[in-house]
RNA sequence: GCUCGUAUGGUGUAGCCCGGUCCAUCAUCUCGCCCUUUCGAGGCGAUUACGCGGGUUCGAAUCCCGCUACGAGCACCA
């Protein structure tokens, strides 16, 4: 019983979790709405929030100001997408809401003994790192440690002249570890905080791993699910931990994820890129964004399943988009209308001969739903539009095709579509056509550029915004401007 | 350099803790065939994998040792 479970969703269970009693977060930086990449932590924290009858956070981690400044509206935009992605609706946190509950911790470690203000230079500590020495900062005593607190949030002291350093243990064997920074002074006067209620309120801010692990003490959380690129933040914060007596969260890693496709985007990037003109926005369908997946008609049902079937493991992988696709595949088909475009097209005219043909045809919207309203192709005018790949390959079979709920024709070089039966009787392959149509623009990404491609479209009363399958190319969705490829 | 982690087919994944039922699961991709009111849909089928070398054992993907490859951290980023 518990093993088909397992496998069925793909994840197995989370180490001493109790039903109702297991607390997740999910924790981005808001420098920029969700990417295909984040969508893993949604999913799969989300996937066990719900199996457990758990908690679920989302936390925006934004102590950064300089080097990677939130986006204002990022806030709203990944809120609205977790909860797309996910189904649920998460708690929110905003870490630069309790900056001052981070300075009272950051106050009562000193008093611990457990912090020093350290006034080394970043390339003077490194040397320390290395060398396994302590810096001279070290033995400050509490007074003199309170002191230069002060001076760091009061702005004696300018960005870069101090830190405060968590005492783990200079001899430690991993570097990383020796008495890592916990908090920095940023200049927010020139470099505010985004959120205007904010603004230049604090000079001090936490790092990720101190403001992390204590955000993650006072929630409660009780798993951390995160890119093993953290390992050493967590036995970063364990040593924290150790000084407030706290007991760490249980941890659960994965790996590195790469689709070939997307290539390498970082979120900052983006940002620059939208800014200058070069993207559209952040729903501009090259990018791996959720924005532009959700434009395209990617369902979140689809990314759902890729990342449960995906796992959880420590191994980097390398994903084939075409998997997601699938899974895509499988939610959208049973919903979308079947519609015609033609590429390139050319134009016959229907030959009847001794055929009789009729002058209007009813076309079902999708072979498994007859509610669909139903296409009419009125051939009255006895032309045909065909794609330009499709004489070509009919070409070679003698000009024999099938015009998908019409009849067997053979094309001939004069225009003529020579009608031989309505029935299939001769096993032609079967192609799409229009009888007349509209020119629209087919948007798609090959190799990370977009092409745009001018197409005859179905007429329709399709309302902008539905997603459709153009029959024999793929799924598409409807818009103002033009159709937008998602896949085949 | 130090530290940590991972290694099952083209791509992912199950199995590994508790050795045999594993001539290794499922999905995707590719290729065939069938069906058909489109198809890249559906149905059926096929090819392809336990990183390497030792050891333990009647028996190892599963346990032990060594090696190799790859990845990550060692930021006053997250």
């Amino acid at each position: 019983m518990k093993q088909t479970k397992e496998r069925k969703s793909g994840l197995s269970e989370l180490p001493d979790a109790v039903q109702g009693g297991v607390v997740l977060r999910f924790a981005p930086n808001p420098n920029g709405p969700l990417s295909f990449g984040h969508s893993r932590g949604v999913v799969i924290n989300s996937e066990y929030a719900k199996r457990y009858d758990g908690r679920m956070i989302l936390r925006f981690d934004d102590t950064d100001t300089v080097r990677k400044p939130p986006l204002p509206q990022a806030y709203s935009m990944i809120e609205e997408e977790f909860i797309w992605l996910s189904g649920i609706t998460p708690e929110v946190i905003i870490a630069s809401d309790r900056i001052e509950i981070y300075h009272q911790f950051a106050v009562e470690l000193f008093h611990k003994d457990g912090s020093y203000v350290c006034e080394c230079s970043a390339e003077e500590f490194k040397q320390h790192r290395v060398n396994k020495t302590e810096c001279p900062h070290r033995e400050n005593p509490l007074e003199r440690n309170l002191e230069l607190w002060g001076q760091m949030n009061d702005g004696t002291l300018a960005p870069g002249d101090a830190v405060v350093r968590v005492k783990t243990d200079m001899q430690l064997a991993n570097p990383a570890l020796r008495d890592w920074p916990a908090l920095r002074i940023q200049d927010t006067n020139k470099n505010p905080h985004p959120r205007s209620e904010i603004g230049s309120r604090w000079r001090v801010w936490p790092l990720l791993d101190f403001q992390s692990a204590v955000e993650d003490h006072l929630q409660g959380v009780t798993h951390i699910i995160r890119g093993k690129d953290l390992m050493d933040s967590t036995r970063k914060q364990i040593l924290l931990y150790e000084h407030f007596d706290w007991k760490y969260p249980e941890t659960i890693y994965w790996g590195r994820v790469k689709v070939h496709e997307f290539g390498s985007f970082s979120t900052s990037g983006m940002r620059q890129d939208i800014e200058s003109g070069e993207y559209e926005g952040w729903d501009d369908i090259r990018l791996p964004t959720i924005a532009a997946l959700r434009r395209k008609g990617i369902s979140a049902e689809a990314l759902r399943s890729f990342w449960l079937e995906l796992s959880l493991t420590q191994k980097d992988i390398k994903a084939a988009l075409s998997t997601l696709h699938s899974h895509n595949t499988k939610v959208i088909d049973l919903k979308c209308p079947r519609t015609s475009a033609i590429r390139k097209p050319v134009e016959f005219t229907l030959d009847r001969k001794s055929v009789a043909i009729p002058t209007t045809l009813n076309i079902a919207a999708h072979p498994e739903h007859d509610d669909f309203e139903k296409r009419v192709f009125d051939i009255s005018e006895l032309t045909v539009f065909i794609e330009e790949a499709d004489l070509q390959m009919a070409m070679q079979k003698d000009g024999l095709v099938r015009l998908k709920d019409l009849a067997d024709v053979r094309l001939h070089g004069d225009g003529r579509a020579e009608i031989l039966s309505l029935e299939p009787e001769t096993g032609s392959s079967i192609i799409h056509w229009l009888p007349t149509g509209h020119e629209t623009i087919l948007h798609s990404v090959e190799n990370g550029e977009l092409k745009k491609e001018v197409v005859l479209f179905e007429n329709n009363n399709h309302p902008n915004g539905t997603l459709l399958q153009l029959e024999r190319i793929g799924y598409a969705r409807k818009e103002e401007n033009g159709l937008f490829i998602c896949h085949g």
